[in-house]
DNA sequence: GCCGTTTTCGGCCCGACTGTTTTCAGTCG
C-alpha cells in the first residue's frame, strides 16, 4: 500500500526538465505504476500485466537505494522489473512524464482511480459507473446513490446503494489522516534535511507524531535555538508542493502526495516548555495548565513562570516542567489525559515496555503461504535484529488465497522449521500456524494438527459482516479450543479502512484471560491492533498480551517497533507482555503448558 | 509484463462471500 492519495495530483516535478531527477522519489515512481496497475484494471487488460504493475511497484516502494540515482542495469535487476518496465522508469526519471501513464488517464479521468478505492467497489463496478452513467468522482456517485439512479444498473440493487454511501460516508471520515508510520517516515526526512540545514539546533517532532497516535493529520516539526534561516529551508525543501504560510517562528507547507507539514522555531531556553506545549493532547495541555494555575503559576510554549512577578521557573527542559509542577516526567505516549496526570502526581507511572524488552517475535509468515522469504531468512532476521526466538506462523486452509497450509502440509512444514531451528545457534524456532476462525467459530484445522505445533495463533479473515451477538460468539467458541494460544489482530481493523470489528470485547477480554489466551497486538502497520484502548483494557481484565510483527519477509520484523508504540499508549509494562520473557519462562506461560502443569 | 527456462513461450495464488441472479459476477483477502 501506498501513503499518497490517488488521482492525477502526482506532479513529479512541476518544473520538469531533462536531467531534473531530484523530486522522482522512490515512492512517486511506484504510485505511477500502482496506478497504471489500476487504470489496466479498469481496461480489463491481462490480469498479469495488471500484476506486473504492481509488482514492480512494491517492488520500487520497498527499496532502500533512490531508483533515480540506479542506472539502467541496476534497475532491471530489481525483481519484477523487466525491459519494459525499467525504460518506462527511465522515462519517468529522464523527463518527469511517462507517456503510456498520460495515455492511460487520456482514457479515464484520474478521478475514477478514487472510486477505486471505495470499500466493496472494484475495478468492473467503476467502468460500469463511468461507461453507463458518466460517473467520474466520489461526488458523481454520491449523487446518483441518493437519488437511487445506481439502481437502473443491470446487476446493481437498493442494497448495493447503501453499501456504496456507507464506503462514502467512512471515506469521507477518514481523509486527511494517514498512517503513523508513514507520517513519521516523511517527518524524518524533513527533519533530516533541517538538522543538515542546522547542524547545532535541536530540531524534534512534537504534535501526535510523538505521542504515537496510529493515525497523523499533519506533521509538526519543532526547531529550537536555530537560525532564521531554518524557515527557507523548510519552505524550500525539495518536497514542498505549496508554501501556505511563511513567518518567523511559524510556516506550513503542503508536500507533494498530501501532508501538511508545520514548523515551530523557539529560542533554545524555551526547548522544554516547547516541546511540551506542542506535543499535546490538547486535553494533557489543559490539564497541566489547570495545575499550574492552581500553584500561582502559568505555563505556556516558552516556559514555566510565576503568574504575579513573571519569574521563570522552568523551561529549558521537559524535565523540569513536570517537577515544577510536581510531576513524575510523563513519557509522551501517556500524554492523552486517560489517568496519567493522577498517576504522576502519585509517582505510579508504569515503566513502559520497549522494543529492547522484546525476546521473541510469535507471528511470521515464509514462502509456504504469502510470505516473500524462507524460514531460514526470516530466522536470520529475526536473530539480527536482536531476538531470540521467533514463531513461524503460516495461514491456514481456508486462507486460500494465501496458499493456506491443510493439516498434511502444517505437519510438513512444521517439520522443516524444526530442521531450521535445530541448525541455528541461541536461537529457538517455534513451528506454529495462523489458524483461521471459520465463520461459526470452529478452527480451520483439526485439533490433532493444532496439538503437534509449538504455538497456535486464531485469526478472523473473513465473515466480518456478521453481526456483533454472533461474532462475538464466534470468538468465544475459538476461545474454547484447546489449543488456542494467541488471538491474532483481534479485531480485524484496517487503520482508515475498515472499521474494528463490533464485538462484546469486555466479554471476550475476560474469557481469553481465564482460558490463558494471549491477545496479540499485531504490528503492521495498517493493522496495530490490538489499539491501545482495547489492549489497556484486555490487560486490565487479566489477559496477556504479545507483540508480533506478523512479518511477511525478512525486513518486516522491524515494524515491531510500532506494536511497541502502541503498548506504550495502552500502559503496558514488561510483565504484561509475555514476548518479553525468555523462551522457556515464555513456553511456561502459555496455556497449552499451563494446562499441562 | 516478468520470469525462467526442456532458450522462445507457457505459467503466473484461488476460494468464500455477497448481492444479484434464477446459475452468476464482482469483490475481497
Amino acid at each position: 500500500m501506498l501513503p499518497f492519495e490517488t488521482g492525477s495530483r502526482i506532479r513529479l516535478n512541476p518544473d520538469a526538465s531533462i536531467g531534473c531527477v531530484e523530486a522522482v522519489e522512490n515512492l512517486a515512481i511506484a504510485r505511477v505504476l500502482a496506478e497504471i496497475g489500476d487504470l489496466l484494471e479498469i481496461k480489463a487488460e491481462n490480469p498479469f500485466k495488471i500484476r506486473a504493475y504492481r509488482n514492480a511497484s512494491e517492488t520500487i516502494a520497498h527499496e532502500t537505494r533512490r531508483i533515480a540515482e540506479l542506472t539502467p542495469a541496476e534497475r532491471l535487476e530489481l525483481p519484477g522489473i523487466g525491459k519494459d518496465i525499467a525504460g518506462k522508469i527511465g522515462e519517468l526519471v529522464d523527463t518527469g512524464e511517462m507517456a503510456y501513464h498520460k495515455d492511460l488517464l487520456q482514457q479515464f479521468p484520474p478521478t475514477v482511480l478514487d472510486l477505486l478505492h471505495l470499500q466493496g467497489v472494484g475495478p468492473k463496478t467503476v467502468a460500469l459507473l463511468y461507461r453507463e452513467m458518466d460517473i467520474r468522482t466520489l461526488q458523481d456517485l454520491e449523487d446518483a446513490a441518493k437519488a437511487g439512479r445506481l439502481r437502473a444498473i443491470k446487476g446493481m440493487g437498493a442494497k448495493k446503494e447503501v453499501l456504496i454511501l456507507k464506503a462514502l460516508e467512512e471515506q469521507r471520515r477518514f481523509t486527511g489522516r494517514r498512517l503513523m508510520p508513514e507520517a513519521y517516515e516523511t517527518a524524518a526526512a524533513v527533519v533530516a534535511e533541517l538538522r543538515e540545514h542546522a547542524p547545532g539546533a535541536d530540531i524534534s517532532m512534537v504534535g501526535s507524531l510523538r505521542r504515537g497516535c496510529d493515525t497523523c493529520g499533519d506533521l509538526d516539526i519543532l526547531a529550537a535555538g536555530a537560525p532564521a534561516s531554518v524557515m527557507d529551508a523548510f519552505t524550500r525543501y525539495k518536497l514542498v508542493d505549496r508554501v501556505l504560510a511563511h513567518g518567523d517562528t511559524k510556516s506550513s507547507v503542503r508536500l507533494w502526495g498530501g501532508f501538511q507539514a508545520d514548523l515551530r522555531l523557539v529560542p533554545r531556553e524555551s526547548l522544554g516548555a516547547a516541546l511540551q506545549y506542542f506535543t499535546g493532547s490538547k486535553t494533557h495541555n489543559i490539564a497541566l495548565r489547570d495545575r499550574a494555575m492552581q500553584r500561582g503559576l502559568k505555563l505556556n510554549e516558552y516556559g514555566l513562570y510565576r503568574a504575579d512577578t513573571d519569574e521563570k521557573v522552568a523551561g529549558e527542559n521537559e524535565e523540569g516542567i513536570y517537577d515544577a509542577l510536581d510531576l513524575a516526567y510523563v513519557p509522551p505516549e501517556l500524554r492523552e489525559h486517560r489517568g496519567e496526570i493522577a498517576a504522576a502526581d502519585a509517582r505510579a507511572l508504569p515503566r513502559l515496555v520497549q522494543l529492547a524488552d522484546l525476546q521473541g517475535d510469535l507471528h511470521a509468515h515464509t514462502t509456504a503461504t504469502d510470505g516473500r522469504a524462507d524460514i531460514e531468512s526470516m530466522a536470520r532476521a529475526a536473530q539480527a535484529a536482536g531476538l531470540r526466538y521467533l514463531a513461524i506462523t503460516d495461514h491456514s486452509k481456508s486462507l486460500a488465497m494465501a496458499n493456506g497450509l491443510d493439516e498434511a502440509r502444517a505437519l510438513e512444514h512444521a517439520r522443516a522449521v524444526r530442521e531450521v531451528g535445530a541448525r541455528m545457534e541461541d536461537f529457538n524456532l517455534l513451528a506454529g500456524i495462523e489458524c483461521d476462525i471459520r465463520p461459526d467459530g470452529a478452527m480451520d484445522l483439526a485439533d490433532d494438527c493444532l496439538a503437534q505445533l509449538d504455538l497456535v495463533v486464531a485469526s478472523l479473515h473473513s465473515g466480518f459482516n456478521q453481526e456483533p451477538a454472533q461474532l462475538t460468539d464466534r470468538l468465544l467458541r475459538a476461545l474454547e479450543c484447546p489449543w488456542v494460544d494467541v488471538l491474532g489482530h483481534p479485531t480485524g481493523r484496517i487503520i482508515l479502512r475498515r472499521e474494528p470489528l463490533q464485538a462484546d470485547w469486555p466479554r471476550v477480554f475476560a474469557t481469553a484471560a481465564a482460558a490463558g489466551v494471549c491477545l496479540e497486538i499485531n504490528s503492521q502497520v495498517d493493522r496495530l491492533d490490538l489499539d491501545d484502548l482495547r489492549a489497556r483494557q484486555a490487560r486490565d481484565a487479566g489477559a496477556k498480551i504479545v507483540i508480533s510483527s506478523d512479518a511477511h519477509s525478512a525486513g518486516a520484523v522491524a515494524v515491531l517497533r510500532w506494536g511497541v508504540v502502541v503498548a506504550r499508549r495502552a500502559w503496558l509494562t514488561p510483565a504484561d507482555v509475555l514476548n518479553t520473557r525468555d523462551v522457556e519462562s515464555f513456553h511456561a506461560g502459555l496455556r497449552r503448558h499451563r494446562r499441562a502443569a
